[in-house]
Order: C-alpha cells, then structure tokens, then sequence
DNA sequence: CAGTGCTCTTGATCCATATCAAAGGTCCCC
DNA sequence: GGGGACCTTTGATATGGATCAAGAGCACTG
C-alpha cells in the first residue's frame, strides 16, 4: 500500500487503458476513479454514453482558482490528481474554507441555484479535473437512471457533510475539532489506498483554523499537544497518527456513567 | 399586508380552487405556495402530471418529529403550513440545530445519499406537509425538465445556505450571528407576506443558540443589548426591527479606512 | 386561580481561545 | 547556495462567551 508522501496524488490510468492505445482517450470507462465519482452497475451501452460526458481535462496550477466566486456557472468538475481548498467571503472580506476536496470528489454544485458560482475553489496542489457541462449531466441522466440517481446522491452527499461541519463548528471545541478532521482526512486518503495512518498535509494551518474555525495558532498549539500526549507524530505538514483511538475518544468523548 | 402575529403562518388555497369545488383537491396546481416549491412556467399538461407528485398531506403536531436520524427515507417533504427545524447529533448526545424552516420549504434532502435519514425533522408548531415520493420525483423530473432543472437547484441552494450558516459559524462573533440570523429570517417572512420588520420567534433561545452555536444566556444578553442600542424592541417571542440598517452594519462591519 | 414547569433575564465569575509578539524553520526562486 | 517570503512554533496576556446561580415572567393544567 502507497504511504501519501510527498509526491503529489496521483490515480493512473487502468492497465486496461494503457495497452490498448499509446493516445489515452478521456474516458470514464478507462478511469481508475470512475467508482468514485461514476454511478457502478452501469452496462457497456450507458458507460459509452458517460465517456461523452466529460468535455476536456482541465490543468489548474497550485494556488490557482479552478473557479471563483461570481464566475458563471456551465460546469461541475470530478477532480483526476490534486487537491483543492473550497472558500466564501463575508462582504467585508473575512473568508471561511468550506472543504477541502481529493481525487474523485466533486466540485462546483454550489453554482447551480443561480448559473453562478459563490465561492472560490483553489488548488492546493498542481491538479488535473474532467470538466463535465451540467446540462450533458441534466440531458444525460433524463436517460440513464443511474446517472441521475448518482447525481442526487453526490448532492445529498455534501448537504449531510456539511451538516457534520455545523455541528463540529457549532458544538465542539478545539481538540475534538482538530480530532476529528484528522480522522476525516486520513479515512478519505485510505479509502484511495493511502496510508491508514500517515499523511501530509497540503493545506497550512492557517487553512485548517479556517476550516475548523479556530485561529492559526490555536492549530499549531493543538498539534503540539497531540504531540506530547504521543497521540501524533508531527514534522510541519507530515503527520503521522500514533493511536486512532485516542482521537477518536477525543471526538466522542466517554460518558463517565 | 400581514404582520406575522400569534397565529401561526397560514397558506390558504387560492380562490380559484375555493370556487371550483367544495372537495379541495390535493393539488400543486391548486397551491398557492406553488411558487415557493415548484418550478415555474410550466404549461398545463405539465402541471397536471406534477399534481400526482404530492402522495398525501400529513399534519403534524407542535413538538412532534416529521423524521428522525435513521430513519429510512423515502418521501421529500414541503411545508405548507408551520414551521419546523432541523438537528443533527454527536454520538455522545449533544446536538446541533441546522436549520429552521418555513412555508415552501423542502426538507428531507439529507435522506438522499443513504436511503435513510441522518437529522431530525420537529415541528415548532403544528404543521402540515405535502408528502412527495421520492421514486416519483425522479420518475417526473426525468419527463419534465422544468422539474429536474429545479430539483437540482433546491439542493444547490441548500448547499450555498449551509456554506454561509459555516462562514456564520466559523468567523462573527455572537452579535453578528444573532444580527444576521435576525435578517434572515425577516427577509424570508417578508418573501410569505409578511411584515418587514416584526416577527414571532417560533423557537426557544436554546434552539436558536445551538443554532448560532452560541450558549441560551449570550442569545438573550444579545437580544437585550440590541434593544438597548434601541436596534430592536424585544418582548420574549415578539421581536421588531426598529433599524434594519443597524443589524445590517452588524453584520458587515465597516472598514474604518 | 393556584400550582408547576418551562423559558427568559440578569449578575458574578471563569476559562478556552484569541491576540500580540518574537524567534525559528522551510521552501523556492534567483 | 544565498536571500527572502512564507509558514510554524511558542510564550505572555487579553477577552468574549461559557458557566454557575438566582429569580422573574408566562403558559398550561387541574
């Protein structure tokens, strides 16, 4: 199993895809990510039709906007390599990261309400997404319930986590708020065949107070204090969890019946 | 125009559906909500077809769940009259208020991703749903554009709401919240028909500080402070907004530049 | 209409996190 | 490989909101 080093994520092309033509078409069928952000159980005919749903590939240069508050919405992006941080602006210039999105997610559902996007989406590293236009996506799942169901789900999907975000926000204090964004971090990277328990961060502590709604020093000093208490193994952004469980009482703190 | 007063949010049936039976027909078509919850410009075979998607109402009493985290989804829900809101709990029993919603709203989009639901929907007074398969809204929007286009955008706007309730919780201090919190809830009282500037709370101080992410005491010192500022007259559940601009300089404070 | 149980307000005190400050560390670009 | 721009850590201090506590207001019920 690949430890996440500090090499960027990648996700390869299928085997499959690599012998059968030295040009890789932009395909989701010949995408090893597809069971990420493709609906499954598709047949040949439906996952023909998907490949077309992807106009391009699209390189976005770290620290770089994929789109930006107030743009016109036309696009959701599934994100191939790379890592992004999401963020909206308060009018007196205060910004909040919303998520922060890896290999496989989708971005830009913020934009469909009003055909523009309300926040900004940056990349934290170099990274490629498929660009899909929304209405392909809208025609095409009109056909394909699967498409569609998926479609659904991945919207849900953000409404239920962002539910999770309010109730960390609203209700937990500093070290279960950094608790449990670790423990969300390295589940999603082990789900992409990352380490269980290694990481490197891609974002600074800055990015996390924000996300976390905590100030860049009250991260740091957290940190530190995990460290102490041999819960976490930390050398700037590396991190390496020591003991899960720990953290994961932290989040869930024991009642003492 | 109303002031919203001790009576709770009423949606009457149009005339035209008064007139034309004394059996008042389940019907959007009949709705005068209908602009809150379904799309727009429809012709009249579409509108017939979307007057199936409502299975039945359901009335449900004033402290009373319409679901529960857990339980299996299988309707999305829009409000026709009341006023409901909508929680999320820890593991370890603390819960977080997400939401509050009103006449025209959907709920149940947290359903979706998982066939079951993962908040609570309670009644803050009694009420009465419309009940809309789900299975049925995904069979139509298929048949009527006009339908998916708008199914998406409702969960869209969910999402843009909860990126600013996270931007509200992450980054203003207990007089921004409660500011802001204020205005929203105003300006979509004021969306139904209701007076700008006064409305009945229909929540306890507990419910809006979970919601706020703020303590009970720090919601009603706050509400004291602002009628002393002579911002707002506050009488337990009465409150009205003597200076909206104010509230809205509260919220975004001016640069001093 | 008295009793009971919320709900709300207000005061006093405490504490978790913010703020201010300074000194490394690291990375990147020239 | 040197210089500069971040980024991170750590310490000292300040403070906004939490907590603890008590009483008042109000609404439901018998």
């Amino acid at each position: 199993m690949p430890t996440q080093n500090s090499k960027q994520h990648t996700a390869t092309d299928s085997p499959r895809a690599a012998v059968s033509a030295t040009f890789i078409k932009v395909a989701c069928s010949n995408c090893n990510l597809r069971e990420l952000c493709m609906p499954m159980g598709l047949n040949e005919s439906e996952l023909n039709r998907i490949d077309d749903l992807v106009a391009v590939r699209r390189k976005v240069k770290r620290g770089t906007p994929l789109f930006r508050n107030g743009e016109k919405f036309t696009n959701l992006f599934a994100i191939r390599t790379g890592f992004f941080k999401t963020s909206v602006a308060s009018e007196d210039g205060r910004d909040q990261v919303t998520g922060f999105q890896m290999a496989g997610e989708v971005m830009g559902l913020d934009g469909i309400v009003n055909d523009f996007h309300t926040c900004d989406a940056i990349a934290l590293e170099d990274a490629e997404v498929c660009v899909m236009p929304f209405d392909r996506i809208e025609e095409l799942s009109r056909e394909v319930n699967a498409l569609q169901r998926h479609v659904h789900k991945i919207m849900s999907r953000e409404i239920v986590r962002e539910n999770s975000v309010m109730l960390l926000l609203g209700s937990m204090r500093a070290e279960e708020r950094l608790a449990a964004f670790l423990l969300n971090l390295v589940q999603r990277l082990h789900a992409r065949g990352f380490s269980k328990n290694e990481l490197m961060l891609r974002m600074t502590r800055e990015e996390i107070g924000s996300y976390l709604g905590l100030k860049l020093e009250t991260v740091s000093r957290t940190f530190s204090k995990f460290a102490e208490d041999g819960i976490v193994e930390v050398k700037q952004r590396y991190v390496r969890i020591v003991n899960p469980e720990a953290l994961q009482d932290i989040v869930n703190p024991k009642v003492c019946s």
